[in-house]
DNA sequence: AAGGTATGGTGGTCGGACCACTAAACTACT
DNA sequence: AGTAGTTTAGTGGTCCGACCACCATACCTT
């Protein structure tokens, strides 16, 4: 390839200095940082260069400047604000479970949504994703990614950018934590059977038979996933009673 | 609950005139900004403050600025960087719609959760809303603020924190959305009377009664807010099959 | 001890000066 | 005329220094 020879402005250096200053740094949730004109020194560059790199930090939520104060690292980084979701699932220990009980409540409604709005073209494009994943099986390989595949699809096709949005960011942390936790998608050739049925669901605009499906689809998974784990649907929830810490 | 009094500094005001620009204004994907010396002279602030505009604007991805060139609106908008969601709301026209059909097909569930997992602490925490809710109307107050904690503690009782933050988003967006187009809220009479079923179904544990009737209650609502507005459920989606248009 | 008041430090804003770079206009050579 | 090189005007990038608004704290007064 061709070296993009990347031209670095100044403060976009300074972002990502700061950054690792957080990342690996010390520098806790709360903590507060060098006043802008320390961090100019430091780095050597004017103020204002420091106040650009600032501003794009608290842009994406690291950062948080209070005049007269000083500037802080945002209590919770930006994981919230992006994606308010990926918190949980690496915080809590049960955060997969309740990941994909939201899941399953979307999903089949999200089937549902599809078997009535979903156009040609969407059709068309399922109809690929379960082909593919046929493909992918009878070479042995685990068709998951084709699997997401389909389910997204399926989210574009209900029509509805919001649903879409969220089923998105909810497959991506799936993926991620089970990449750590859970390896296995469990009884492949299954998930396939289904996903046929829910097709054929949609095509035939049965929008009932297409939620039913996709529930018990979502169930097989959810049981070679989960099982044997304790717990579930037992969880302790965390007492929010108190709003604030006085002290500190 | 309480207004925190932003304090809106210089540069954030110029990142909602220009993206208001960029919004409603003509200025489309690939156009040029004026310079940033005319914007700082335009706005009657300094060159400063409008390019810490500009690069939050650009650390959001609606901007790209080459130097000795200028500054351009980029191609695509923030949609898949940011919080995937406030963007579809203010853009898309039915942005409403699609948020509320979120709600309508969350929160039943959630009632259904709420009613099997819900802690006594939970279930008084409703009953005072609940309560609040009646005294706010007794004043001829509309309510809302309390009709939407009713709806905030249910998802805190349903026990899935993934859930809780996407009702909590889907609640914050409502409500800024709603401030700028749809005042109304209609028929709060109807609302707390809805909620006295729920949180009743849910005391008894009838799960299946609390997700129907909050099923209902959640149709009144976006009857009364959405009422006489044509398209609905038969929003045009955008064609995607084919990826690009070659004539136009 | 309580309350008011200076004070130093912090972020916020400003204006102006250069620098680096790009695109377009211009010039000169072929 | 066409082309290559040069100039030039305008843009974003960076820096500086000054001042303002604000906050926390130390310091007074009472």
């Amino acid at each position: 390839m061709f070296k993009p020879v990347k031209k670095t402005r100044v403060y976009e250096e300074i972002v990502v200095k700061v950054k690792k200053m957080i990342e690996k740094g010390r520098l806790h949730s709360g903590d507060q940082l060098p006043s802008e004109r320390e961090l100019a020194e430091v780095f050597n560059v004017s103020r204002s260069s420091v106040r650009e790199a600032l501003r794009s930090l608290e842009t994406q939520g690291y950062l948080e400047s209070r005049q007269g104060d000083g500037t802080y690292i945002a209590r919770q980084p930006v994981e919230t604000l992006v994606n308010p979701l990926a918190n949980v699932i690496f915080t809590e220990k049960d955060g997969q479970m309740q990941l994909f009980e939201m899941r399953r409540i979307i999903e089949p409604q999200l089937a549902y949504l599809a078997a009535e709005r979903a156009t040609p073209e969407e059709l068309d494009m399922l109809e690929k994703a379960v082909e593919e994943q046929e493909r992918a099986m009878a070479k042995g390989e685990s068709g998951m990614e084709v699997d997401k595949t389909f389910h997204y699809i399926l989210a574009q096709a209900a029509g509805n950018k919001v649903i879409l949005s969220i089923v998105d960011n909810i497959m991506d942390l799936l993926s991620e934590s089970r990449d750590k936790y859970l390896q296995v998608e469990g009884r492949p050739g299954m998930s396939l059977v289904r996903h046929r049925e829910i097709l054929q669901a949609i095509k035939t605009g049965d929008k009932d038979l297409a939620a039913r499906v996709m529930h018990e689809h979502l169930e097989d998974i959810e049981r070679s996933l989960f099982q044997g784990v304790k717990g579930y649907k037992k969880q302790n929830k965390t007492r929010k009673g108190g709003s604030q810490n006085k002290v500190s």
